[in-house]
DNA sequence: AATAAAATAGGAATGATTCCTAATTTCTTC
DNA sequence: GAAGAAATTAGGAATCATTCCTATTTTATT
């Protein structure tokens, strides 16, 4: 099946670029609908889902039970505040080493890692700081 | 909420540690409700979810869409194969190398990482192989 | 044995995601 | 630049994993 060319899914794109916060399906759509407004949430499933395909994203699986999408699709790692549950990038110098590690140990093809850190994010560890000093 | 003994959980949990294929909720309901008949899915999923908040057993964010379960809670790495859908374990040697160099980049705290390579596995090379060769 | 707290079965509810269909848009060809 | 084929869309229905609800049963304590 041939891609044509869908004004809704270049606003997709576009949207997801300025983004450094790894926006759900949903947050993806509640504010391209500032754009577009008739657009609608299966649309913006089906081109995530289309671009992920094609590689032009990323679907991220953080583990907190909605995908998550990332328009830099280099290979880096994620971290996902168990407070908060916002996530963000982590870079990590050992990755391909990683791989190249498990290419060794594993009997099969391995085409990727999909890495997540848990914890608590720097704004979570200073807002309950801040907390403590009023108790 | 103190936790009391039940003969479920125990059979669930029991069940869980004769796996090594990280079965789903549904799987272990399956197979449980051959020993214990009038068990439900509810409990099933509610004490999987309990053994895991308790750190008895791991759930695995593995990116199929479905949780996965792990009665082995030492920390290890996982594989996800894009063909058939099974999870096996992958063991890694520089996993506390990478949370080590994860927490000098990261200005937070990192309490651990969910890594999940994918590719395909070793048995669905083969059948590629036989495959091929056939045609 | 009596009581309180926790757990269960079974089914309803939730919520993210995919699927369906008629109408619209894109792209190629004349 | 009109016609036709193929892809895309909006909008809503359907799916499916998981959680929630409630009356009843178990567990554990005195």
């Amino acid at each position: 099946m041939a891609v044509k060319y869908s004004r809704q899914r270049q606003v997709i794109h576009n949207f997801l670029m300025t983004r450094k916060d790894h926006p759900t399906a949903d947050v993806v759509y509640q504010n391209v609908r500032q754009i577009y407004p008739h657009i609608s949430l299966g649309t913006v499933y089906r081109n995530l889902t289309l671009l992920a395909d094609r590689g032009e994203i990323l679907r991220l699986h953080v583990g907190d039970g909605v995908d998550h999408f990332d328009a830099d699709t280099s290979r880096h790692c994620h971290f996902l505040c168990s407070c908060c549950g916002c996530v963000t990038d982590l870079s990590i110098d050992c990755l391909e080493d990683m791989l190249s590690q498990a290419r060794r140990n594993f009997d099969g093809e391995i085409e990727g890692l999909d890495a997540c850190f848990h914890g608590i994010c720097a704004d979570c560890i200073d807002a309950a700081a801040k907390q403590t000093e009023h108790d």
